[in-house]
DNA sequence: CCCGTTATTGGACACTTGCGCAACAGCGGC
DNA sequence: GCCGCTGTTGCGCAAGTGTCCAATAACGGG
């Protein structure tokens, strides 16, 4: 294959790990897959990264990272905490079969095995609570939140979102994207002192395309 | 190995799968590691079997399954719904590193592959959230709580609280059994109307180890 | 133009994976 | 005591795994 600079081959390898975890799971990706993705041979592969377990946080951490970059350039954008806490839950919620945040599930299962994408997951969870702790923090300095422990009710409202979300896409058929939107915004009005419906998120979500109207519980 | 009457040796290497999957995870637990750890042949593993997926389906089932009878018979000993809140969210709260847990993440991770198991931790899902909506209902009933819509709130409580589990499983540094417990307390008695701390549960959790201190967020 | 650097190859290595199948062994009924 | 049922074996198969490495190919500087 055409020779490349040294950074620009990495970015082609996570961008190849990252299609094929698109496809299989990251927990199912190996180097030949991805070599067969780049139409390279396997041996490149291991040129650029010491382990399969590089290759796949570094994979990981690309897109958890762009979502989360893309989190923060919205935050910077708007002007009320409000909205962006709303923003934050209906980009949060998996739409379809959501391979990103399979990828999520896949990384904190692997986690235990893999020190490497552990780390990458870690880091990327904490800024995510640090994202959102400073979104309550403005939101309380202008007023127009009211929550006594910023830090725990963002590791609260994350967790509630990711155990949501957690069963949108692990089981398709349980709670659905509409229940989920509803019940987070509900929790964070509760949590940051708004009126209820005061997030204008959750309540006919028509996104939600039927893919199999479930049997509720 | 001895002759076995077919449900006892169904049993047995139901059994001998999760003594696997306990030392390496649900994902990683395969046929000839089940042989091992039962002293037997491969070949009979698929004589019980038709899929490796339906191996691990059922030994998950039987750990998750066992939890779930238990926290069920709790519930029918104790006399106070408030109790029975307070002790299930105990008995959630991982301990060290958590191995029922972990084979949950593993569950969850694996469902996109393996259909059975997909299957079984979708019933067990369902189950918990069922017996928490049981616990509000009765609550609520005989006075102790106050909760407009039960099955929203077990859904709210279930996923925050395996949403923390997740972190502190999954990464061990960045929240402990101790924050925990607290948040998971606090929220569980907003969302029940129960006064703050009324549960009897967070605050100075002596129990959780100090593996390694953690730089808290 | 040559030469050192380095990206890239392709296969070797030592394993592991799930599954299937002919053969064998041990028990219960006759 | 023999026969048939079935639990059990042990190996074969085809494919897959991560890792390593000698050989090759392409580039840039001298």
């Amino acid at each position: 294959m055409a020779r490349m600079a040294r950074s620009e081959r990495r970015d082609a390898i996570v961008e190849a790990a990252l299609a094929v975890a698109r496809r299989k799971g990251l927990g199912a990706t190996s180097v030949r897959d991805v070599a067969r993705e780049m139409g390279s041979s396997s041996g490149l592969i291991h040129h650029y990264f010491d382990s399969m377990d590089d290759v796949l946080a570094a994979a990981f951490e690309r897109i958890a990272g762009e979502d989360l970059t893309q989190t923060e350039i919205m935050l910077d954008d708007a002007d009320e905490p409000r909205e962006v806490i709303a923003e934050f839950l209906r980009s949060y919620a998996p739409v379809g079969d959501d391979w990103a945040f399979q990828l999520w599930l896949d990384a904190w299962a692997e986690a235990a095995r893999r020190p490497h994408l552990r780390e990458a997951s870690s880091r990327l969870n904490l800024a995510w609570a640090a994202l959102l702790e400073r979104t309550i923090r403005a939101g309380v300095a202008d007023g127009s939140f009211r929550c006594g422990d910023p830090a725990a009710a963002a590791w609260r409202i994350l967790s509630l979102v990711d155990g949501l979300a957690l069963q949108v896409v692990a089981h398709q058929t349980i709670v659905d994207r509409a229940d989920m939107l509803a019940w987070a915004a509900a929790a964070a009005e509760s949590e940051l002192g708004l009126a209820n419906g005061a997030l204008g998120v959750g309540h006919a979500t028509p996104l939600a395309a039927p893919l199999a109207t479930p049997p509720r519980a």
